[in-house]
DNA sequence: CGTGGCTTTGAATTACATCAAACCTTGTGG
DNA sequence: CCACAAGGTTTGATGTAATTCAAAGCCACG
């Protein structure tokens, strides 16, 4: 990674795309909330659901638009119910490292000391529950499995993490497409639905740049390596957005180091 | 990364090495130990520490004796009370990620799936005070600050996490020697004893090829940068073992990019 | 004092980055 | 409806930071 190497900020306006996403959720109750099975709201059962009720605000941005900033305080914790967030980290000069992206379902509030330790920008129409930390973790002493789900939902995401690190420092830029067309298309499975039928076109929400800033990789070399993968018959690009696994075997192969 | 980059394994017997670490504490009794307010045993006051001197057993492992390994049962966890611990990620031919580097006082454990997702090693004499993972959550239900203390672990952990995918992905290789010495200097100062003098030298317990696969570097790399950082008189190297910071504020402009 | 493992240094190579430009798509305004 | 402007994506030519290959120091230890 050259130091020099600079990006564009996200500046000027939120402008809607029309990127297939998962149907946008509306979701006035947390009752009839559809992807409560898949978030922590879970461990709440339907006569306790109201605890929750009382502290959640739906909230709902746009492309681009930056639900908080790295140094933030961490006042609030969110549940996608729709959409995707890009999460990052900054160097001085603009470089950028996408530390994450989170889905429908996902939780987004893990934070340290306080305040947050990267920032968080839609990368499409996304709607998310958004509740006072405080308030939330005032239900830890009543309902214990809370915190237990929490804990949980750190574990994942470290686990995450370490995968992450092994690819960021160690796999080359095929295993890195690979790896994350992997991993996309496991997520991108309707939430619980089993496994994603692996012969379906993946919808790919997010830019080739923002791939390069998960992966630590250029526009160019991801754009070179997917035309590379797309040659030899692993892919097929239907567009810049939909991608086929077509050998998911010889691609998990790739993505393992095989 | 070229993938057919290839590492030695570590086989054959631990030999001891005479690497300067901090005094090793031999700890019979948690309510003696040096280091309980450093670790989640602290939430434990003195009359409830017998809980866990009841499920706790110490344990004492040489260098590049294995702990656990990827994918083993993840039945116990740990506290290193002295020591220096690796902890990593394996490719199939061979290739390493270090995911961190673990020391005196920090918890081993944080484990998803009832399976250790990385390998533990030592890398020094170390040793540690081991806990049934089971017999620990037991204790949650009566002491939910347990539990409240291993969420915040996991949390710093995640942060931490977050800062070196940061490095990994975006960070040159000054700047990810400029990161990794800065952040051994804090660590390194004695348990909880402030901050680290930062113009003594820095004990530096890990081999060069430990350093390389904890920065996505090769050792050679790693070599070259320090030597550097040495010319342009920003560190002093003692020995291989033992650096010092010779212009802390230059080092860290570095480390963060500018 | 010689052997084996680590570390350092040098020379050649390469995977990926940078620079540059053409190509799409999608939205806008005449 | 079409021209065109603006972003994003792809492809090509060139450059370079870091790797690979090679070999010489340097300790520590038997």
């Amino acid at each position: 990674m050259a130091k020099y190497m600079h990006f564009k900020s996200s500046p000027g306006l939120p402008r809607a795309r029309s990127i297939p996403l998962a149907p946008h959720a509306i979701m006035p109750l947390c009752a009839a909330c559809e992807i409560r099975e898949f978030t922590f709201c879970s461990v709440l059962r339907d006569g306790e659901i109201e605890r929750l009720q009382a502290i959640v605000r739906q909230v709902r941005i746009s492309p681009r638009q930056i639900l908080f900033r790295e140094g933030d305080d961490a006042d609030n914790v969110y549940n996608i119910l729709s959409g995707v967030l890009k999460l990052y980290k900054l160097l001085p000069d603009g470089r950028r490292q996408i530390t994450g992206f989170i889905y429908q379902g996902d939780y987004l509030g893990i934070a340290s000391i306080g305040t947050h330790s990267f920032s968080a920008e839609a990368a499409s129409e996304v709607s998310l529950c958004r509740f006072s930390r405080r308030k939330l973790y005032q239900l830890f002493d009543r309902y214990p499995a809370l915190q237990s789900r929490l804990l949980g939902i750190a574990t994942d995401e470290l686990t995450a993490a370490q995968d992450q690190m092994l690819l960021l420092g160690r796999k080359t830029a095929s295993e890195k497409l690979a790896s994350f067309l992997l991993s996309l298309a496991r997520r991108m499975a309707p939430c619980g639905a089993g496994n994603h039928d692996i012969t379906e076109p993946i919808p790919v929400p997010m830019s080739r740049s923002d791939i390069a800033d998960y992966l630590g990789l250029t526009v160019e070399t991801v754009s070179r390596t997917l035309s590379r993968l797309k040659k030899t018959g692993h892919i097929v690009i239907a567009d810049a957005h939909h991608i086929t696994i077509a050998r998911p075997d010889a691609l998990r192969d790739i993505a393992e180091g095989f």
